[in-house]
RNA sequence: GCCCUCGUAGCUCAGCAGGACAGAGCAAUCGCCUCCUAAGCGAUAGGUCACAGGUUCGAGUCCUGUCGAGGGCGCCA
């Protein structure tokens, strides 16, 4: 609708320009946008006031101009100059009329739109290391990145969602280690655990599935594990004491069942992720392993792409790429004094590898904490002539949990978290995904369990579903009563619909597909949830304020095809947030 | 110290890529079910948009500085 508005507004600045009035360059600026007052109209155009002094024209002499241009449209009923030369488009009632029938002819599509003309675009999000369950902030990024993804792909953008696996590294390898220990327990053996170790509850989990199977075969003396390793905290390093103990382990146990050991955990954790994505509602298209890019080659080449490009150097024995020179406020390690490639090295790898498959935009939803790695990421993709531009880093801040007023412990080591898992358990999916959703993802998430939780008016989700709910419920009770909920065809009855109410549900049904373009562009779901329950609160209000199954047979058509298209509405905007569309409640 | 994000009503937050008198939900006060789910609706009250400059016809929105909150600055991932 806003596009209709838009064209109108252009060809009159057209003709204008063709009629020497307004010179032909310097637009940028001129808008058509919704009115926060309805005695505005609906829409309404700044062009004369931006573009008034070029024109050399009064701003108010320019928009009777423009007025006086304007196409006629059986959208407009009348256009008005306002204020200081805001050029005023009131809808004429037929404009809203053809609404309905095509929200309803349209369905689950409604909303969607061409945008993105089937441009790839990938959306990373999540990618927690496999070494333990998720938490809830990790449920934030993976609400928003699903979100982000789906409102992408509903304006034309062909997403392919993908969760980037750290199954190499370090972290990996102290996993394996705290495994192992945990087993070895469990065998008998008496070996105390390193502070660095992964000590939450899944691990026994995993050591117990472990010592089920392979009984005693990884069985090590602990007097041998821990001989002569430099002493944990508070003696000694913890760092240096738990990188000894994953030289030993590897030694004790031999390349193979070290090997073992290791996959059981990734496993394990990756099948765990896996399993509490998907009752989350989140799927994706691609689980991109990390050391399979180490195994292809693929960071040795980004490396060597740096080093032919002349962007690397050596000092202390490690391997620096100066990514100061390309905005980076230091340069950063890429090969460690004893050979090895860093994480970086392998993200510089994995970022390349996104664009040669062919990603015209690559879109990283990342923790808040990780801000400070975006510009050398940046700086590795210009170094190699590619456009940092392409990648889009959106970062999401942390969450916080709030239980009766105290705020709940959050720590990955200790293993003293709560998990998503527990919050899906605990709230329900749709209550999780829709408060996840409803604050700007750069802002810090006060998430209030007691709130998610109540059923009542309180509980923004309750009161969009029920919306729907409800109009179900009208529904049900139409068949009961034996009329036809059938609506008729095209606009037939709909000039029935002139009540203040009517007239104001119209209008924000008819701002859906903009909510959604400007949600996607902007990466913003937030703003779809506050369109919901502004939709949710029209509904309500028209539901308070008249009788849908009326005696008057015309009326009650017209209103029934204003409430169906208002469930579909709230469907396909809910569907898009992952949050279900209940029938009763 | 340097960098990032944020600072709007008592509380939690919107404010649409600068626009016409600053919005919503809670909480407070007052109303509304012989009627399609009251998990609902209406009304009242409540704000020098942290502060000071600047750009602009026009600033909550852009720029600079100050103050305040959170986060980040490893040959960790």
């Amino acid at each position: 609708m806003k596009q209709q508005v838009e064209s109108l507004v252009t060809s009159a600045l057209e003709r204008l320009v063709a009629e020497g009035f307004l010179p032909g360059e310097g637009h940028a600026g001129v808008q058509v946008e919704r009115t926060r007052d309805r005695g505005h109209g609906d829409f309404s155009s700044n062009a004369a006031l931006v573009l008034a002094k070029r024109a050399g024209v009064k701003p108010r002499d320019l928009a009777a101009r423009l007025v006086a241009t304007l196409p006629p449209s059986p959208l407009i009923e009348r256009v008005e100059v306002a204020g200081p030369g805001f050029v005023n488009l009131f809808l004429s009632p037929a404009a809203y009329q053809v609404l309905v029938p095509h929200i309803l002819t349209t369905g689950a599509a409604y909303g969607c739109s061409d945008f993105g003309a089937g441009r790839r675009v990938q959306v990373e999000f999540v990618s927690a290391n496999p070494t333990g369950p998720l938490h809830v902030g990790h449920g934030r990024g993976a609400a928003y990145g699903a979100v982000v993804a789906n409102l992408l792909a509903a304006v034309g953008f062909a997403v392919q969602r993908e969760y980037y696996v750290n199954d190499a590294g370090r972290q990996m390898d102290i996993l394996a280690v705290s495994v192992w220990l945990r087993y070895l327990e469990l065998c008998g053996e008496e070996t105390p655990f390193p502070s660095n170790g992964y000590q939450g509850d899944y691990v026994w989990d995993i050591a117990a599935s472990l010592h089920r199977e392979q009984g005693d075969a990884y069985r090590r003396a602990g007097s041998q594990v821990f001989a002569e390793l430099p002493p944990d905290e508070p003696v000694g390093n913890r760092e240096n004491h738990i990188d000894a103990l994953i030289a030993r382990a590897r030694r004790l146990l031999g390349d193979q069942d070290y090997r073992r050991v290791f996959e059981r955990g990734l496993e394990h954790l990756l099948a765990d992720i896996r399993d509490d994505l998907s009752h989350f509602g989140v799927e994706y298209d691609e689980w991109y392993s990390e050391r399979s890019l180490a195994e292809r080659g693929a960071v040795e080449q980004a490396v060597e792409r740096l080093r032919a490009a002349g962007h690397l150097y050596e000092r202390d024995g490690a391997l620096w790429f100066c990514s100061s020179a390309f905005g980076d406020e230091k340069d950063r390690v890429v090969a460690r004094d004893d050979g090895r490639t860093t994480y970086f090295a392998s993200d510089i790898a994995y970022h390349l590898d996104k664009l040669a498959r062919g990603f015209e935009r690559l879109i990283d939803v990342w923790g808040a904490d990780h801000h400070g790695y975006v510009p050398r990421v940046q700086a590795a993709l210009a170094a190699l002539g590619e456009d940092p531009d392409r990648l889009d880093v959106l970062l999401v801040q942390f969450a916080s949990l709030y239980r009766s007023g105290e705020r709940a412990p959050m720590s990955t080591r200790s293993g003293d978290f709560v998990t998503l898992r527990q919050l899906r358990k605990e709230v329900g999916r749709d209550a999780a995904r829709f408060f996840y959703i409803m604050r700007r993802c750069e802002q810090h998430l006060d998430f209030d369990l007691d709130l998610a939780k109540s059923r009542s008016a309180d509980n923004p989700v309750y009161y969009v579903q029920y919306a729907h709910a409800r109009i179900c419920s009208v529904l049900r009770q139409a068949a009961e009563k034996g009329i036809a909920i059938a609506p008729s065809p095209g606009e037939t009855n709909l000039e029935l619909l002139t009540a203040t109410h009517e007239r104001s549900l119209l209008e924000v049904l008819s701002r859906y597909p903009e909510v959604i373009e400007a949600a996607a562009l902007t990466r913003e779901p937030h703003q779809l949830a506050h369109y919901l329950r502004e939709l949710a609160n029209d509904f309500h209000t028209y539901y308070n304020a008249h009788q849908f199954l009326v005696e008057n047979r015309r009326l009650r058509d017209a209103r029934i095809k204003l409430i169906l298209a208002t469930r579909q509405t709230l469907r396909n905007g809910l569907d898009l947030i992952g949050v279900s569309a209940p029938e009763t409640m």
